[in-house]
DNA sequence: TAGGGCTGTCTTGCATACAAGAAATGAACG
DNA sequence: CGTTCATTTCTTGTATGCAAGACAGCCCTA
């Protein structure tokens, strides 16, 4: 029941579902996401997909090109520095709010963490990917704002499309210290030290993009000859198309 | 020009209209916006009117009751906490990244104090509505980051509707005063005394709420009755009744 | 008169049909 | 063989129709 995530109520069920699949690394920027298919996976009529996907364009995720179809955001470098930009002004902002942690947040970080180290060690790539973004998203949820949480849950989920574009390799272990560091000076009551090791953070994950070269300077002209964008997209043809069961 | 503002393309022209109408405060919370209504106003089919209430949705700014109707957000006195404390995060860091002002970025400061201060004087408070809000919007945009404005903006409408809910009387002076002395900081490149200013001053502009007594404790109660909010919402029977172009 | 149920009206929820446009296909032609 | 143009297919854009539900008003009853 963990897998399909949630589950929350039919309104929303098909815009977290596509969510879910980008916070976990199933859905790659680029991809192309068909009405009609998504009318077929989610058997519902393409009214409510398309509701769905208006929704999440309101939300910067996904595109649509007008009578070609919708795709997965594929964030531009400019377009990613400013969703770190912006992530280091939140973030670090916010832990300078968090000066009173409530009561269960030393546990519930800590808690976080060990199941980074768990995700690390057992190699389940796609589950250290989703919890590496939740970790910050857990700390938002520390200062009980859920104006915060849902800010940052979007954020979150461009970054790790930024991720998949531009990371070279996952530096899992480094990010993981970061982590540490970050919910080690949030116990200890240092919220200056927090805000500053976040933007550090943050800078060193940036920092792991390799922004100079674009990923895939043919994605214009791919799209053009319809080519999902570089691999396969497995949307477009597979069995089941939208794996949205897989995964933990 | 300043009246139907900006007036994008076709796609946005609906939701920007409504979020126009807020930003300068025609439009209050618990507002009914019928589908047919808005489709009549617009004259366009219920489908596309349906299409920006979805969108306006995900950012918060209107709420659909099932079978009910879409009405615009009346933020709950948490909710109203939430989005200042969001907002101090969020501006608070983001000064602290504006190092570097562009050129031209003073220049635009003033310019934006001198039309505050133009509207105190004619007493255009629907204008000095909107401008205050905007002000804020100025600095994310000197930053350069359009992921900052864009977060930026919802927030604001959605001060806006807090502001109308629950704001005894608006202390224009004071705001005023409070947007000066961190334009001054800016400007002297004392980042961290703009970032402290911007919460003193979102603190200021919050304790000007009135968040103890719920400003009309029976509007749940008025809902199941299908009474507006507490006054008539003008939208529901007038003959004009979306003034998107009234206003300066 | 107060209460309960029925019915009419108005609202959104959702599916479907068709229009408009873009891109791929293929044929004709140089 | 390469190019151009018509056609075909596939996609989204938009309107419309009908279903489901909420509410108001009314009548009926005790």
């Amino acid at each position: 029941m963990q897998d399909s995530p949630i589950a929350t109520d039919k309104k929303t069920e098909i815009e977290e579902a596509i969510v879910s699949g980008i916070l976990s690394g199933r859905i790659k920027p680029g991809t192309r996401l068909g009405e009609s298919q998504l009318a077929t996976v989610f058997s519902v009529s393409r009214t409510r997909v398309r509701e769905a996907l208006m929704r999440l364009e309101a939300r910067c995720i996904v595109q649509v090109s007008p009578r070609r179809g919708w795709y997965v955001i594929e964030p531009s470098a400019e377009e990613a520095m400013m969703v770190y930009g912006a992530r280091r002004a939140l973030e670090s902002g916010m832990m300078r709010s968090l000066s009173a942690l409530p009561p269960d947040g030393p546990a519930i970080l800590e808690a976080h963490l060990d199941q980074e180290r768990a995700a690390i060690a057992s190699g389940d790539r796609q589950r250290l990917t989703y919890l590496m973004g939740d970790f910050h998203i857990r700390i938002a949820e520390l200062s009980g704002n859920t104006v915060l949480v849902d800010i940052l849950r979007d954020l979150t989920a461009r970054t790790m499309l930024i991720s998949l574009q531009y990371q070279s390799d996952f530096h899992a272990r480094q990010s993981h210290e970061g982590h540490c560091a970050i919910a080690a000076a949030l116990i200890a009551g240092d919220v200056a030290k927090a805000a500053a090791l976040s933007i550090e953070h943050l800078d060193e994950v940036e920092a792991g993009l390799d922004l100079t070269v674009r990923p895939d300077p043919l994605a214009d002209l791919r799209h053009s000859l319809s080519l999902p964008t570089s691999r396969s997209c497995s949307l477009q043809s597979a069995g089941t198309p939208f794996p949205t069961n897989q995964g933990d």
